[in-house]
DNA sequence: GACGATTTGTCCGTATGTATA
DNA sequence: GTATACATACGGACAAATCGT
């Protein structure tokens, strides 16, 4: 810990700070003790505690607002959703339809998305996304087995898996997707009552987990006018 | 003018560091004057001018190294593509037609989203934007007038304007997409030699520069199997 | 390579403004 | 209205990195 002496105080504070939040001393949302509490506590001047806290700020881990106290954020940040991504489906009354889900033992190019070895299996899970009585995408999953044994149950009742995960302590750090167009094949096409060769709006997704570990590739093929995909990016 | 100085000090100081830089006094990759220079030429303290410098140093603006001078950050942050989005138009022969370029009085929505007074004029210029001689894309792009006037000479000879405006040292902060499907007018479809009523992938932009201020607002209509869009999200 | 001047980084203390509780 | 909190702004001091001579 002699190393930590020659870090900047301020670096310090903030690594003490993080501390106290990581062990839950302070809650998210919680407050912190005031700048001058921590003065005092720390023994350093106010410049110090407000870079500490401002960097912390920068980061999205507290949250300050002139004459009230300084917060903990409420969100943990690993798994704020999709920082600046909203993807919106247009209906209100929204179902989803399992077609398949089962173990596969042969799928290329969804193990290589998913990291996984030759030899080991994959679940893929085959739903139709439906608004308002009407289907509005096909929608393909893979998912390493033990991700999939927790999907398994609702797979039916929840319209997006990511919450679910989120129960059982499973948090993604990464998302990849590509959005593109497609024509529909025959099978789609009857899937979702339109005609083949009619245009889809297809994206592709690969989520790695806060383990650096693939937790789903998924590919889903909207028809384009029930799906609205916006985005934001910068400071 | 007045409501400036309501203004931070910081903020205005930060302020006249965005508009040197946006007027091109100081380039990309320059120098920009010490602290010690800029407190005499403002006549505050070194405080404030810090923190106007940090703030833009957070906005990817300027760079900062311990010992060696200021400098203004060559790719001023957005511009190369940012964290990961990537938009692709198969086919490699392109080009683009301008089908219209004038001012505009009328045009509510996109003086809104430019943040335009009411009286204020704003530049349309609409586009093909062609791949291997077959048309792939229909964009009408809504400027405020001193961009539209960069931007003229230029209309038809760039495929994608912001390297244009980042030589004038106009440069954005942040980008807002918004990705949905659309059904083909008579007139549009005409245009892209498609039928009338088959689906398009629409991308609506918003384009603000780092001074804040709206650059573009933009429409792009794709045929859905010429575009691609690849987006990465996370650390 | 060494050295001094310059520049940014860190840190202190103090004072005042302004929003919140 | 009062007290408390963060925000802004000033000033000074020394450390550490860089750059030109």
């Amino acid at each position: 810990m002699s190393k930590q002496r020659k870090l900047p105080l301020y670096v310090q504070i903030k690594n003490k700070l993080v501390n106290n939040i990581k062990e839950g001393v302070w809650q998210p949302g919680e407050a912190i003790p005031s700048e001058s509490q921590l003065i005092e506590q720390y023994n350093v001047s106010r410049t110090t505690i407000r870079q500490a806290i401002q960097d912390l700020v920068q980061k999205d881990v507290l949250e300050t607002r002139r004459g009230a106290p300084t917060r903990v954020k409420e969100e943990p940040q690993v798994d704020k959703g999709n920082p600046g991504i909203i993807h919106k489906e247009i209906g209100t009354n929204m179902e989803v339809k399992v077609l398949r889900f089962e173990k596969l033992k042969e799928h290329y190019y969804a193990k290589y998305q998913l990291d996984l070895e030759e030899d080991e299996e994959v679940y893929v899970l085959e739903r139709l996304r439906i608004a308002d009585s009407k289907p509005i995408a096909y929608q393909q999953l893979y998912l390493p087995i033990p991700i999939g044994e927790v999907v398994k149950g609702v797979a039916s009742d929840v319209f997006d898996i990511f919450p679910v995960l989120g129960q059982h302590n499973i948090h993604h750090s990464n998302i990849q997707e590509m959005v593109s167009g497609s024509n529909a094949t025959q099978y789609v096409a009857d899937l979702l009552g339109i005609i083949p060769g009619e245009a889809l709006t297809d994206i592709e997704r690969t989520t790695v987990g806060i383990d650096d570990k693939p937790i789903e590739y998924s590919r889903t093929k909207y028809i384009p006018n029930a799906f609205m995909y916006r985005m934001e990016i910068g400071k």
